[in-house]
DNA sequence: GCCAACGTTGGC
DNA sequence: GCCAACGTTGGC
């Protein structure tokens, strides 16, 4: 069982939008940076738990938790020549990127970037760290029951 | 829109 | 394999 934080620009999918999908589930797809793969690839498994963060917009932060429900396959959108994500060095044989599906376990209230930043007990989040840019990235236990405390309250 | 930080590409 | 140029991320 491992924790893990992935980043959503709300204006693409939300949290809502995941609650509102069917059985609550949507494929998490576009990630196009290796370390992430990776942390996907290797180190998720179904019941694993995320923490859902809304970035790159006004109030960028932790808006919901929701649970890997899928093992990795193929990303479709990387075959895609339409899609924004499509990427031409991948193959049907060779594919390049992976996709997980995740359900929403709940929505929470924002716990915002600046909020983050204030707790001591947070401070080696990798989320916090500078320049760290990755949009999936483990969360070790204690910071996650120290988060989920502050949601909880 | 700015810009710091980081990743990727490609010539050599 | 080095590294300059370029592209992307993401908070502000």
């Amino acid at each position: 069982m491992h924790y893990w934080l992935m980043k959503s620009e709300p204006d693409e999918v939300s949290i809502d939008d995941v609650l509102a999908a069917p059985a609550r589930t949507v494929p998490w797809f576009g990630v196009r940076n290796y370390q992430a793969r990776n942390f996907m690839r290797d180190g998720m498994a179904v019941g694993d738990l995320v923490l859902f963060y809304h970035s790159s917009c006004a109030e960028p932060g932790i808006a919901g938790i929701v649970e890997v429900v899928s093992t990795p396959y193929p990303d479709a959108t990387q075959f895609d020549p339409a899609s924004h994500y499509y990427d031409p060095k991948a193959s049907a044989e060779q594919p390049r990127w992976i996709s997980v599906d995740v359900r929403a376990v709940r929505k929470t209230r924002l716990l915002s970037l600046k909020e983050l930043r204030t707790h001591p007990q947070l401070e080696q989040m990798r989320l916090l760290a500078k320049g760290s840019r990755l949009s999936v990235m483990p969360v070790e236990p204690a910071e996650w029951r120290f988060i989920d405390k502050l949601l909880s309250a």
